[in-house]
DNA sequence: ATCCAGGAACTGT
DNA sequence: ACAGTTCATGGA
């Protein structure tokens, strides 16, 4: 990560292969956002580090992403961490030559790749809000998901207001920890998420399971498997916080509906591609599933962009 | 109304 | 290992 620090801002160094308002254009697919604001060129997110609360402006001028504070200037570390978010939030390490080389040669990605070049994996540093969104998302229409997760930040959630904006940080798992199912059913969660998600929430309050600690597996299949030996967990689950939250480049949730609905309509199918077909496609693009994956996401909000 | 949605656990074979 | 069933609720 190379970043330079101004004291009251910060610049992050961004690769070649970066699209700042790419980025935002996904950042903005759903008007149920809660976790940012987006106005003009600028994004705005509340993080919170060594337990303060910092408001972030964040923009981008090509070769960095500059981050303002304009609440205040925080400390040289604390700095130095939200540096450290952004880079994970925007995937910024990632060599996307490599992709787009593979792409070229892809007859479902090359009008993709085309298309939103610059797009990098929105990814979800924390694990605790991946697990508990993928698992809001099950089997419910992305809609109705962002509604529950709207919900369920407003109420657990801490908050900021500032010039007459309020911001949110995703709820911690010590706040969800003691809370009930009833609790989560009154939002309209089903009884079984309700129990997944503060099943895990005491599970990493309790220190059993942590990011950290699925970090250091040598293996990252390893990590998949430890994942999906959570109550509530299955593959999609599992993928999907591969992607998000440990940067995964073979992530690929092969079962999901969106992408199967992108699919179709990449190949002009009549149907959906069945599972065999999806296994077939997926070989030309070892290595790089994840971003595959997500460039068709992307491609679903085309006509609400 | 009816189908389905960025699934997973459970049950029976 | 594999297939069918149940859970649950809103969106379109």
């Amino acid at each position: 990560m190379k970043y330079f620090d101004y004291e009251s801002y910060i610049e992050v160094w961004t690769p070649v292969e970066f699209d700042f308002s790419e980025c935002l254009k996904f950042l903005a697919r759903s008007d149920q956002e809660v976790l940012h604001k987006i106005d003009d060129d600028n994004l705005y997110k509340l993080l919170k580090i060594n337990e303060e609360s910092i408001l972030c402006k964040i923009s981008s001028n090509r070769t960095f992403i500059q981050v303002d504070f304009p609440l205040g200037t925080p400390t040289n570390s604390v700095r130095g961490k939200i540096a450290a978010y952004i880079c994970e939030w925007f995937d910024l390490e990632r060599d996307l030559s490599r992709f787009y080389e593979m792409a070229s040669n892809d007859k479902i990605l090359q009008p993709l790749a085309q298309k939103y070049y610059g797009l990098r994996m929105i990814c979800m540093p924390d694990l605790f809000e991946a697990l508990v969104w993928a698992i809001m998302g099950q089997q419910i229409n992305l809609t109705f998901a962002y509604t529950l997760k709207k919900r369920f930040v407003e109420h657990y959630g801490e908050c900021l207001t500032f010039e007459g904006e309020t911001y949110w940080l995703f709820p911690s798992f010590e706040r969800i920890a003691s809370v009930n199912v009833d609790d989560l059913r009154e939002l309209q969660f089903t009884g079984r998420k309700s129990e997944y998600i503060i099943d895990i929430a005491k599970r990493m309050a309790n220190g059993e399971l942590t990011k950290e600690m699925l970090l250091q597996k040598e293996n990252i299949h390893q990590v998949k498997k430890l994942l999906m030996g959570i109550r509530g967990v299955g593959a999609w689950t599992a993928d999907y916080v591969m992607m998000k939250s440990f940067y995964d480049p073979n992530g690929f949730p092969i079962a999901d509906v969106g992408l199967h609905n992108a699919l179709k309509t990449q190949l002009g199918l009549e149907r959906k591609p069945t599972i065999e077909e999806l296994k077939e496609i997926e070989i030309h693009w070892e290595g790089w599933q994840a971003y595959a994956t997500f460039y068709l996401w992307r491609s679903l909000y085309d006509d609400t962009v």
